[in-house]
DNA sequence: TTGAAAGCGCTAACAT
DNA sequence: ATGTTAGCGCTTTCAA
């Protein structure tokens, strides 16, 4: 007795020999070819139904050439929604297609992304979406110029649309926002420019504050891997800078997280002392006193935009441009009118926002 | 030519080829089989490394009697830690002895439930890792009978070990926390007995007020599913019950973050108008002001241990008892004494820990 | 210890 | 429109 039997599985062998029909029209009817009567057609899956048939999802990716069973996942961290809940909503999207994903993690490691890549391959996989590890190995290049592939908040160097958060607009929006308030010693965290989108972030940043006429040169900055513990570390060596900034800009939602509690630690109040804004998911920091301003990015139409173009390349359609998904600058009360140090500046905000360009 | 020939992959007939053996020969080699000459082995192994081989895992899987290429991870929802971390987290793990993790999402639907462990199984995964959904079906649990399986959080009434967290300590420490402060007029807002954890939440602080001496029959309760907009809504309702709770102990991790804004959008003072406790990840809560006493869950543990039993339930090893991970009261500023609304007890809170039970 | 060959359950040519 | 049959790439009897 096959293991196949003994556990009460059917097969289109089942199917066939109870309809006296065929294995090939079986397959036809239920994978609905048009080359089948309807009528019949109708009377099998009806069977198949009946006998609570579902198709071995391995047999049929080995002998389809086209099968959209699995499809990939790859991300780097696990410990921010920009991934973890991007992928949850990514999996529930795609699983009432029928299509299954398979969630695997890098942690940023070239190597582990190539052999995870490997065996996604090996699997068969229909397509992936990837956020690719900073240091992207050459070989998965070429894994990746093989399957459809989208990428997700970090561009990795492929041939391959995307979907990432709009930040230059928002950045810039920050920055004015800021400049707006009388703030000139604007201190910046972020990621490293190694990251797609630390750089962008970055060069927004650079852009705005040479429109506002501030050199971004004497910015205090850094740059550090997405991390809580980094976003600490950072906000508190900027704090401690010489330049002594009246205003935080925080690119990027783990170290935001890091860097608000650091601002906390410091006994800097908001916004009397310092200007703070975050980014990330502004239901976390809502919950702060003052609620803290927030560079606020949707998860969900992050995920439906993978989707739709992951379904995109699937079908073969010619390759999708990007998306790009605009965050929202969300005001809240941790930003306010830069501290008037010298007495010499004008107060409040609304006219410093007007300061001429230094030529 | 071949599709695998086409693509450039090498497959076990390849290598059985280029070495002059059979196929059966290399595939024993590359699966470990001990019935291979070692010498011969190794060079087999080194030549299919040299080659950049990797199985195809439909194949494998479709022919091995038992094959560890694949996991489920069902879980009802995406927007909490409580699922999404720990399913990231899981897949890390998993990852490194090369089982790929599928994720799927029921939203709590007992009929998309069902379809995805029939495809689950259709794919023919080693395993799962299932947090059952609420009215879990008849025919999902006989699924669930049939292959090794972890519960994660919510026991489905499965003859299976699971992961969850000791709740009943914590609850009984958060109620004793808030009575030796002297609270007396506590409100709880939590997910509803239909959900293991819920049922179990609930009883233990039942007990812990019974032991307190106070009638949990009068304490102001709302059980809601666990969202954000339903811990507002809850949270809302509560502070406006005519009992007029002096403390508040939120039992949910989606429950808390709505419990909190609305704590601060109704404008009370923590800890002096309210004493609250949230249950979650105190990254969030420690933003608050004051920073907010939490419940902490830690996900990587429960990830650990889930990873940990399903190994054990893969390899055959007799059943498991289920692991409780212990979460753990973090004091902080939200809860303070009681309000001495009469001027007739004590002041302070240690006294009033000590009162009698009422006979 | 190794090889030849029969499947695993399905789809897809090729025939009819 | 339907049936026959040959794979998909691997593992696993069964022989040698």
């Amino acid at each position: 007795m096959s293991e196949r039997a003994r556990r009460g599985d059917v097969g289109v062998v089942d199917l066939a020999r109870e309809l006296g029909v065929s294995t090939a029209t079986v397959s036809r009817a239920l994978t609905g070819s048009p080359a089948v009567r309807p009528a019949l057609a109708a009377r099998i899956r009806e069977h198949a139904d009946a006998r609570g048939y579902v198709a071995n999802r391995l047999a049929r990716g080995l002998s389809a050439t086209t099968s959209r069973a699995f499809v990939g996942f790859v991300i780097p961290y696990v410990d921010t929604p920009a991934y973890s809940a991007v992928a949850a909503e990514c999996a529930r999207l795609l699983s009432r297609e029928g299509t299954q994903v398979i969630l695997t993690i890098t942690e940023n490691d070239p190597d582990r992304e190539l052999q995870q890549l490997r065996e996604l391959v090996a699997t068969r996989i229909a397509g992936l979406i990837i956020s690719p590890s900073t240091k992207i190995r050459k070989e998965s290049r070429r894994i990746l110029a093989g399957v459809p592939v989208v990428e997700l908040h970090r561009a990795g160097g492929i041939e391959a649309p995307g979907v990432f958060s709009d930040d230059t607009a928002v950045m810039a929006e920050a920055v004015a926002h800021l400049v707006a308030l009388g703030h000139r010693e604007i201190a910046y965290l972020g990621t490293p420019r190694g990251l797609s989108n630390g750089a962008l972030r970055w060069q927004a940043v650079e852009e705005a504050m040479t429109r506002a006429g501030i050199d971004p040169e004497r910015m205090p900055v850094r740059m550090f891997e997405p991390t809580r513990t980094s976003g600490f570390r950072g906000a508190t060596e900027l704090l401690a800078d010489p330049a002594r900034p009246t205003a935080l800009l925080v690119a990027s939602g783990s170290l935001s997280v890091g860097a608000a509690e650091a601002v906390r630690h410091s006994g800097r109040r908001l916004p009397e002392d310092l200007s703070l804004i975050v980014y990330g998911d502004p239901a976390w920091f809502a919950l702060s006193d003052p609620p803290l301003t927030t560079i606020r990015v949707s998860y969900d139409r992050i995920a439906r935009e993978a989707a739709r173009l992951l379904n995109s390349a699937l079908d073969g359609d010619v390759v999708q441009r990007s998306s790009l998904v605009r965050p929202e600058l969300c005001i809240a009360g941790s930003t306010g009118p830069a501290p008037d140090r010298e007495r010499q500046n004008s107060p409040g905000g609304r006219q410093a926002a007007q300061t001429r360009r230094r030529s």
